[in-house]
DNA sequence: CATTCCGGTTTTATGATGCAACCACTTTCC
DNA sequence: GGAAAGTGGTTGCATCATAAAACCGGAATG
């Protein structure tokens, strides 16, 4: 199982999302998601992998609230896959690891999907971190704190 | 093995960026090194995680270019672990990651960990996709284009 | 009706992971 | 300077997750 035990009890945000979609597939099936696939065979064809370990990824990504399961669109009896808005909310985190392969992965010539403005068609601009009021951030620029729960409660340890 | 042969000759670069990163440990391992982490120990402290896995993980990341070994910085005999160029580039992906969690893991009055401005101390803006001219786009106003290797000069396609 | 498609589950191998012990080398302490 | 402790791993071993393939029941299709 993914979602189980492993970072669960863990106030990092970043530990806490990295133990619903932290696997190899996950984010594989939510991209897909996002480009429109919503079927169990979609999916399958798609992205190749085994279908029991399909099968144990949506559960997963269902159980997280990541994907739902709707009734159907075409009238069949069958299930389809969908994002809820919290599965939508994934996006600038697969538009930032797009770029980040695009940038790293590819030599300049060398072919690859690209993610482009559907009105224009032009390449979207870099994700750039701002701060509140807008100047954008680096890693330097940034420092993380740790936020106490406000009723009473001591303070816990470890980000 | 996490770098093998899984997604690499994948021409998407979501799959590329997972094939380097998309164990459940690399990513945490790269949020401790943006926190200013750099010694094994330090590493095996913080994430409480096996000595030999980390180690294979650093390895991986290290192969990768995503993290390289240094000297020392307190002249000790010992390595020490530095994010590359290309490893303080996944900051973008950390902090997605980061702020999907504060939004859908945590009760609103939850303790978290939180990422603030260094100068002002407030938390950073909500990432933000935009496309090339500055307009936000989310999830439907982008597409995905394949795009070929051709050796020079590609005419732009409008619609 | 018979056949194929769809969406899985159940086996069974195999690879990865977690744990503990161990080890070489350094640094610290007395 | 010798013992003890720390640092940065490696090596076996048990266990767990993963992958591939076979199987299966209901639904659509001819």
């Amino acid at each position: 199982m993914v979602g189980r035990t492993t970072f669960e009890s863990a106030e990092c945000p970043v530990a806490r999302s990295l133990d619903a979609i932290g696997d190899s597939w996950s984010l594989l099936i939510v991209r897909d998601a996002f480009d429109g696939l919503r079927r169990f065979g979609e999916f399958q064809k798609s992205l190749g992998m085994a279908k029991n370990i399909l099968a144990a990824r949506l559960r997963n990504l269902v159980a997280h609230g990541i994907l739902e399961t709707v009734p159907a669109s075409d009238g069949s009896v069958y299930l389809e896959y969908a994002l809820t808005p919290k599965g939508r909310a994934l996006f600038p985190v697969i538009v930032g690891l797009r770029q980040w392969g695009e940038d790293h992965f590819f030599e300049p010539r060398e072919a690859h999907s690209m993610l482009v403005d559907t009105d224009g068609g032009r390449p979207l601009a870099r994700l750039q971190p701002r701060a509140a009021d807008g100047r954008i951030v680096g890693p330097d620029d940034t420092v993380v704190r740790k936020v106490a729960d406000l009723p009473a409660r001591a303070g816990r340890r470890k980000r």
